[in-house]
DNA sequence: TGTACATCAGTGAACGCGCGTTCACTGATGTAC
DNA sequence: TGTACATCAGTGAACGCGCGTTCACTGATGTAC
């Protein structure tokens, strides 16, 4: 152990327990935000409710976050980071002109839209109030909607005959995606498993982008 | 003159003018706050800033509303009331199994959302944070859901194949709506006209479930 | 290994800001005679 | 028509609640020698 301890010295880093104790607070503090934002929304939530949730003091809370926000924004780094590494999926087909890549890109939005709908919700919440995460939540739909778009003109070249603008389309799917989600996934009481509202998501999309089946 | 609020002593009321000017300022606040809030979110809206809007002082807001709930509440009742007019529209075809149909539909949703934008964007927000507004809304949409499910069913029995369960099916539409219609309605600075997006969202729509065109 | 001092996470009572809400007051409108 | 009193919309300064944020303090952890 001491040999062990010696031979990275510098690895180890001075005040290991305290440095330990500080992480465990800022992950608790961040844990019991999510289940706080999960029971009564970001904008209902109080300081005193994340702390109390975490079983920490209120003055506790600033040791680690200037405020509200900045617990949201980490929050919201998380699952970029997350994001990032989940995106080095197997290559997906780059169009739309089959059901099964409408099905590939359906499954992988409802996959994170579950994943993430404490946060999303919340960021979707802040963005009303603050124009800081109004700009963060447009630029990220924003990524979405290019891609959209994108597949969609593709499809368009292969001979499918879109219902308007490709760019217009992206919008009205990632309209009924985003909405679907956060209306369903805070249903807690209806039984219809992911599957059949992956396959009914599909159909919709698969035949309201003019593909034939 | 004379003659005539005589033959009308009852329906003239005591202190017309005062009524007037009560009645004025009432209607000043309101449409001070569908400014404000437009402008600001209801969110971020505080009672001054509907005062000063409205050109009153902060106190005389109380003789009318006793808070800013009220106010949407208000502003709630006069939009059923005016939508319940508009339903007196000529008789529509029951189902969506024609592509017209869907159309019409659309096309009145549509026209809804544009005019009714400000309090529907309001109550939105308002839902958020208190459970009242939350119930109001979810009622006022599940109204339509029956009344899409219902269509959709009709058209299931004219042989249309859906996607999947109808009720199902109507979730998605009128999440597509809802969302497309805010998110739209709140850009002004796109060209595009509503016969265009009417167009798209009604070619989605009827391929959608199953049309073919 | 032991002791004295330093650092720092964590505490919770207290402070103070922002804003909703009240209320004594004003002046115009309405009523009684 | 005129006068005296009553009512009421509207005013805006002041009050006070809720909650975010601070800060003096505690005790455990870490460092120096």
């Amino acid at each position: 152990m001491a040999q062990r301890s010696a031979s990275r010295p510098v690895e180890t880093p001075k005040g290991g327990l305290r440095q330990a104790q500080a992480a465990e607070t800022e992950a608790a503090l961040k844990q019991a935000a999510l289940v706080v934002f999960a029971r009564v929304g970001y904008l209902n939530t109080k300081i005193v409710d994340i702390t109390r949730e975490a079983g920490r003091s209120a003055g506790s809370f600033y040791t680690y976050f200037p405020g509200k926000e900045a617990l949201l924004e980490a929050l919201l780094t998380d699952l970029l980071a997350e994001a990032d590494v989940a995106t080095t999926e197997p290559a997906h087909s780059a169009d739309f002109s089959s059901r099964a890549a409408v099905r590939w890109h359906v499954a992988v939005y409802w996959e994170f839209a579950r994943r993430n709908q404490v946060v999303m919700t919340a960021l979707r919440q802040a963005a009303i109030v603050e124009d800081g995460f109004a700009q963060r939540l447009e630029e990220l739909g924003r990524a979405d909607l290019e891609h959209l778009a994108d597949h969609l003109r593709l499809a368009q070249r292969q001979g499918v005959r879109l219902p308007g603008d490709p760019y217009l389309v992206a919008v009205a799917i990632a309209a009924l995606f985003n909405q679907f989600a956060e209306q369903w996934l805070n249903r807690t009481d209806d039984p219809t498993d992911d599957e059949t509202l992956i396959e009914m998501l599909t159909s919709f999309v698969a035949g309201g982008i003019g593909l034939r089946d």
